[in-house]
DNA sequence: CGACTTACTGTTTTT
DNA sequence: CAGTAAGTCG
């Protein structure tokens, strides 16, 4: 390596291994930093930093620094001062949420909303949606709202507004009618004075687009920009990024493409793959240097991502030795998995591991369950991370409160707590309270304060909700004296709310009460009610502050970004991991983000891994037989050692190796018998040169009103065929829905 | 208005 | 199986 002359003061470039110090001495120009999972990411974002102002190539408040995560903000916050200083605070640096609220604030009123909008949750979202539907007369039934709310989202993400939602993607759902109910939507929210999260990207979007002098000042503003997780940025983030870019082109992405799994969270890996072509005379470095797994680890990683087509390549490598080989057991069924696993865990422990660093990572939430139940058990300590503490119910109500002291046209949360605790102010009496709000164009709380001056409810009814109304004007009164954590104590003990839980009798009351007393505890730390109410809008984690000495247990994409000396990935099945659904709808390109998926739970594994299936599970409450994933298959020989259960003769090679098509994982299995699994051991031992093996069933082979077999249903005939979907009607057990892989002719 | 019963439906979720 | 959501009765 050259030695390069460097400031003397620059301790952030020390120990930089070329690629690194490559990253960070580029400061001018677009330039996109691949790195691999462990390879040192934030240390070059931070250095990066630095040295963006140590040598005064911008100033602090010229650089716009963007994350995903307020964990990844606060971290880089943290590191950037200690490198530079107290200067650090004077950087842009936030979520993309955060940042683009922050300007919104200031510009609210050109797209019409006040400085002090709301920003609402999922949970409010879908409880508006719901409304609104009924107004367009959507059949909540067919249509969930959560289903077109995703849709709406999805819009969002893309930065459309419903003007520009073409015709053809919104015919034919909802009856061509969620065009409109995202136009009423939109209407309904600054009615509320209430954004989205998607609208803080795309109000900033069309304001930038309609105000030139507004994007101008930002641009002068801003002349260097850089982005953590760039694969994970959506479309309205990308053109948000572009357009405060200009043409000044100063754009720092770092980013992994094989570590993109938020896709179907409208994240689009197209942003990190085109680049270089987006971006003239873009530069790309490359971090391929890992410092976090041993050898073995990092090489089944490698080569089950080297299995995805759309993929920019990098190819990391190590220093430290090969270390452990992965292990790879299979179990008889679910309990035996959480069995042995919790058994390996409390070994582990004997010989000196801290529980801290251990993880079992699972595809989705509900897998924790069995592991939980066996934890408990066996009195293993254990933390779940997931639960959102923000969205727990009791939370939500209690802020609500909050909400509508500080916010009296927030109608939702006025709708939230009306009834909550129950004052018998039900459904007859909300609704006349939204007829005199409609009639005199006021909010909720404003309406049902003319509403108590009128003889229009029963007197019952108007007593309850005039003390309801008074009481919220009495805490308004002291919100400007009390410290909001105070303010809330009295709020939640007067409103008969913190009642609702002693009196409950149900196991997790006490837990809940806990929550509230934790939710004040959270409040203390801020400087006004709003300030309060702002974050808890824009921050979810729940942090999960690690070294407790407790096992970790959390889903695989929970666990990006972070690391533990052992993994064990259990629920390694198809249908399971990769998730049927997944590949139903998104084909193969959601196949590649499964896989994408293996590879971050992989790479979180600094020594040890464990890979582990089950040969049956109850999933619904019914048993069923399940076959090794597909990814299992893709683990290199020279990597591993296979266990299987005693007497097991089903191993990982008779999982399936179809072409990455995602089109029928079960294609050619005769499932439910153990044998079948290791006659096919067997075949592919005889024969196992790429590709040579066929799917047995091929779906061309079935037409309707076949007779055919199945395993678990019996005989049947074929009603229709969807792909490789079948309807059949079995004699005995009814008309169920099929994949044509599982069934024969006789 | 609310308690109770019945039917349905099950991923991942940085903000 | 188990949790929710809608529907029905008192």
């Amino acid at each position: 390596m050259i030695e390069v002359a460097k400031t003397p003061s620059s301790p952030w470039l020390d120990g930089l291994n070329p690629a690194q110090s490559e990253a960070v001495r580029t400061l001018d120009g677009p330039l996109l930093v691949l790195s691999g999972a462990g390879t040192g990411k934030t240390r070059v974002l931070t250095a990066r930093l630095a040295e963006l102002v140590a040598s005064g190539t911008a100033k602090p408040w010229n650089i716009l620094a963007v994350t995903f995560t307020n964990k990844a903000a606060r971290e880089m916050k943290m590191r950037v001062t200690g490198l530079v200083g107290p200067m650090a605070e004077q950087v842009w640096l936030g979520t993309f949420h955060a940042l683009a609220a922050k300007m919104l604030r200031r510009h609210a009123d050109l797209v019409g909303l006040r400085s002090d909008f709301t920003i609402l949750d999922t949970d409010d979202q879908i409880r508006l949606l719901k409304q609104l539907m009924e107004v367009e007369d959507i059949d909540p039934k067919r249509w969930p709202a959560r289903m077109l709310g995703g849709v709406i989202q999805r819009w969002k993400d893309r930065g459309l507004p419903p003007e520009k939602v073409g015709l053809a993607e919104a015919g034919d759902i909802a009856n061509g009618r969620v065009r409109s109910l995202y136009e009423r939507y939109q209407m309904r929210l600054i009615a509320l004075n209430a954004v989205d999260f998607g609208d803080l990207l795309l109000h900033m979007l069309s304001i930038f687009t309609a105000h030139a002098d507004v994007l101008a000042e930002y641009q002068n503003r801003i002349t260097h920009i850089m982005v953590d997780e760039y694969q994970d940025t959506n479309v309205a983030q990308y053109l948000w990024l572009r357009l405060l870019t200009g043409n000044r082109n100063n754009l720092c992405c770092v980013g992994d493409d094989d570590q993109s799994i938020y896709g179907w969270r409208g994240a689009e890996v197209g942003n990190i793959l085109r680049f270089e072509s987006d971006f003239n005379g873009a530069k790309t470095v490359r971090l391929e240097e890992n410092y976090r797994s041993t050898g073995h680890i990092l090489a089944a990683a490698s080569k089950i991502i080297a299995h995805n087509e759309t993929r920019l390549g990098k190819t990391l490598f190590t220093l430290a030795g090969d270390g452990e080989k992965l292990r790879v057991n299979g179990y008889w069924d679910g309990p035996d998995e959480a069995r042995n696993i919790a058994s390996q865990i409390e070994t582990m422990m004997k010989n000196g591991v801290h529980l801290s660093q251990i993880a079992v990572l699972v595809r989705a939430g509900f897998q924790t369950r069995e592991f939980e139940e066996r934890f408990i058990a066996i009195g293993l300590p254990y933390r779940v991370v997931g639960v959102r503490f923000y969205e727990r119910a009791e939370i939500r109500d209690a802020v609500a409160y909050l909400r509508l002291i500080a916010q009296p046209s927030d109608d939702l949360a006025f709708e939230r707590i009306i009834n909550t605790p129950k004052r018998g102010l039900g459904t007859a009496s909300l609704q006349a309270v939204h007829i005199q709000a409609r009639a005199s164009d006021k909010p909720l709380l404003a309406a049902a304060i003319d509403l108590v001056q009128t003889e229009e409810l029963r007197p019952a009814a108007r007593n309850t909700l005039q003390s309801f109304v008074q009481d919220i004007k009495r805490w308004r009164d002291l919100a400007s004296t009390l410290h909001q954590a105070d303010l809330a104590k009295i709020v939640l003990d007067e409103s008969g709310y913190t009642k609702i839980w002693q009196l409950d009798k149900s196991p997790d009351a006490e837990g809940r009460l806990e929550n509230l007393t934790e939710l004040m505890n959270a409040m203390q730390d801020f400087d006004s009610l709003q300030g309060f109410l702002e974050h808890i809008a824009l921050v979810t984690d729940g942090d999960a502050d690690p070294e407790h000495g407790e096992v970790t247990l959390m889903t695989l994409h929970a666990a990006k970004g972070l690391e533990f000396d052992v993994v064990f990935l259990p629920g390694w099945e198809e249908g399971i991991f990769p998730s049927q659904r997944t590949m139903d709808e998104n084909g193969a390109v959601g196949l590649e983000e499964e896989r994408r998926l293996a590879y971050v739970g992989i790479t979180r594994a600094r020594r040890n891994l464990f890979i582990s299936f089950a040969n049956s599970r109850r999933i619904h409450g019914q048993w069923q037989s399940s076959i090794p994933s597909r990814f299992v298959q893709e683990l290199p020989d020279e990597n591993i050692t296979e266990d299987l259960a005693q007497g097991m003769g089903f191993g990982r090679v008779s999982a399936p190796r179809l072409g990455d098509d995602g089109s029928n994982g079960f294609a050619g299995y005769a499932v439910g018998g153990y044998g079948a699994g290791w006659r096919r051991m067997q075949a592919r031992r005889a024969e196992p040169a790429e590709g040579s093996w066929e799917p047995a069933n091929n779906k061309t082979e079935f037409c309707t009103g076949d007779r055919v077999f199945h395993q678990k249903f019996g005989m049947g005939n074929i009603l229709t065929i969807d792909g490789d979907k079948l309807l059949i009607a079995f004699d005995k057990a009814g008309h169920k829905k099929v994949v044509s892989g599982f069934v024969s002719k006789p």
